[in-house]
Formats: structure tokens, sequence, C-alpha cells
DNA sequence: ATATATACATACATGAACGTATGTATGTTT
DNA sequence: AAACATACATACGTTCATGTATGTATATAT
């Protein structure tokens, strides 16, 4: 096979994330086989062997991607606080699950993470990942809960961190709840108002 | 092999189900192998596949088993409301995970349909088996709020339903995380105040 | 211009798990 | 007591994914 140039390389890699994706959600990570993902994205397992070292490697890369760009949501939207927190984060926890629902790529991908995939054997090394991820993105959350408070803006009867675990607590049931039994679950009519409730009682 | 009676075939089955559960827990379902269970049951594979079709069929059985005995938890505890609901929920909130921190077998069964297995392929028509089965559940907590706020012992602004599913986020919410990232969380010093905290702004 | 590293494709060897088929000794029924 | 069903164990054939080794044409560096 003729060699490619640096950019053709880096597409390469690309389409196999993203076949990866594809192929983890529907097969499950472990049922998924190097051949398949290879297959669905247009090359042989030769090349997926090149650009990751073996399944293990492609589910981090995955990983590692969808969390970035999550974060940089977090980052983005939680940085300043503004007039009214409690609107600002219930607009931005309405926005990521109409984003979900928009993004099917994106859903799956997180999908992947908590059903589509067993933490067991090699596995296991990835909830440590996830661990450190979720740290990241609590600190964000408390960051914002006390700078908040600072400004007097929230209720402050409540440690901020445990308000941020709080929050994170709910959202993970929503999200697991939403992911495992979306056919027949609807945002409008099933998420918007349990999470108007949360917000209108817990912040 | 000699033929055993009744009883000891049912001694048979059920051992195999507790090293199902053991082996599904350590190795995930799809990288767990029949021969391997057969093993931690101390029998062969012939004696798996008489007592169950195959791999879903244990894995079927394993989940029923596990419900069955959580309905009747919920079921002996929440049939009558007493004279401090709030109260009564919150008990036996922190009961389900103090015997869960307790009981391990219990504990890795749990785990097992949360982190040890993903839903795909033939999998995936245990979304809907649990589905139902966290329908019947729900249909508790709704029937006791509903019945808690006939009796005007709880706030009665929002609808049992809503506030059960909201209940329900929030302890699948700190479930799969205490599942997942059980081994640096605690009960006493992480799930308690959250848990305290919910039940103090939400009912 | 040539050497070399790159970006894959192809080919090979290995092993493990699955389902089934069959064997068999003993409870159980009649 | 014979016939049958049960509760397994053993053996077999097939499939399939994995990792590695090797081949090769081209981009890139010198």
């Amino acid at each position: 096979m003729a060699r490619k140039t640096k950019e053709e390389a880096q597409e390469t890699r690309d389409s196999i994330l993203d076949a990866a994706t594809k192929v983890f959600y529907e097969k499950g990570v472990s049922s998924a086989s190097l051949e398949e993902i290879a297959r669905a994205a247009d090359v042989t397992r030769g090349a997926v062997y090149w650009h990751f070292k073996n399944k293990l490697d492609l589910f981090s890369a995955i990983h590692e991607r969808l969390h970035n760009s999550f974060q940089d949501i977090l980052l983005s939207r939680l940085d300043t606080v503004e007039d009214n927190p409690k609107e600002q984060l219930r607009s931005l926890t309405y926005d990521i699950f109409h984003d979900l629902e928009k993004d099917e790529p994106r859903r799956k991908a997180l999908s992947i993470f908590f059903i589509k995939c067993d933490y067991s054997g090699e596995m296991e090394q990835f909830l440590s990942e996830q661990r450190l991820a979720k740290q990241k993105g609590f600190a964000v959350f408390a960051d914002f809960f006390r700078k908040a408070q600072e400004k007097g803006l929230i209720d402050n009867s409540i440690a901020p961190e445990a308000q941020a675990r709080c929050y994170n607590m709910f959202m993970t049931g929503i999200l697991v709840d939403y992911l495992k039994f979306l056919p027949d679950m609807s945002i409008e009519k099933e998420l918007k108002p349990i999470i108007a409730h949360y917000f209108n009682r817990m912040m």
C-alpha cells in the first residue's frame, strides 16, 4: 500500500475512531472485532494496529476525545458566574440533553461507556481513568457553586462540594436511564419536569 | 455420572448461579466462559448446559433472583405509610446501601448489571426486561408517595410519579457511582451527606 | 537522488469458546 | 424389576478473533 501524507494518515486515524465508536456501540466493546471496525473504516486490520496498540487503546482514545469535548463545554459555560447561576446551570443541563438528542454519534459514544462495555479484566483500569476525568468535571462544578455562593447568588447552607456531588449524582442517574431506556423515554415529557423540580428544590 | 435426587439437582443449580455471579463479576459477562463457571461450581459444562440454555439464560436467572429479593424488601418496607414517611424512606435508603456494603455477593450481583456487562446484540433484550423490572419498583415508590400525600404527610406540590422518578434517578446515580468507584468511596463520608441533603430538600 | 521511515495491506499461526452429540449411571415410575 | 427419564460428564467439530510477521509503495528527510 502506498504511503499517505501525514494529513491523510490523521484522517485515517479519525475515521477509524469514528468506525470504532459505531461498531462498539452496535456490538459492544468486547464483541466488536477489530476486523469489523477496520471494514467500517474502509481499511484493514493492519491500519488499525498501526494507529492503535489494540482494542483497549482504541477505547481509551474514544474516551479521551469525548471527555475533552465535554470538558470544553463545561469550562466555557461555567467559567464565569452570571447573575442567575441557577438558571445558568439549568439551561446548560437542558442543552446537554438536547445536544445528545440531536447528535447521534456523540450519544453513541457516551452510551459505550455506560451500557456497551464491561469493566472487567483489562478494562478495569478505565474505571480509575474515568474517575479522574469525572473529578475534573466535578472540580468545575464545585468551583462554580463556590463562586456563586461567594457572590451570594445561591443558597450557602451546603458545602459547594456536596452541592456539586449531589448534582453529579442526579445527572448520572438521568443519563444512565436516558441512555438505557432511550427508545421509550422523552426528554420533554419525562426528563424536563424532574430536572426542573430538582433545580427548584435543590438550588 | 450418577443421577442425583431432585434436591441435590436444585443445589447444583444454585451453586452454578452463585458461581456464575462470581465469574461474571470477575471476568465480565462476555468474557466469562461457561467452562470457568462450571469449574467454579465444581461441575462440568455439561451440568451448566443441563440447567441453563446458555449464558444468556444464566444471566437472566441471576437478574430474576436479584430483582425478586429487592422487590421483596421494597414491598415489605413501603407497603404501609408510617407517621414520618420522609424518615421511613431515608432509613430504607440507608439500609439498602449498608446491606450492600456488608453483602458482597449481592453487591457483585448488582455490579454485574451496571458495570460488568454490555447491552449489545442478544443482550439488548435485557434492557426491556430491566425496564419492566424497574417499573415494578417505580410503582411501589409512586404508590408510597401518593399515599403519603393523601395522608398529608409530605409535600403535595409535585405529582407522586414525578417524585418517584426523581428519587429513582438520584438513587440510580448514587448506585452507579458507588459500584463504579467503590474502592475510593465511603458511604459514611460521601454518600450519607448528599442523601441527607436530598431528603431535606426534595421531600 | 538516495536512503529511510512511514502507512498501511496481506498472510500466518494460535488458541479459545461455543453448541451439540453421545455416553452412562442412577433415581423414579409403573 | 424393567423401562424410562434424569443429571450430568466427555468428546468433537467448527467458528472466529487476536497478535505478529512480513511485504511494499510512497512521502519525507538529507
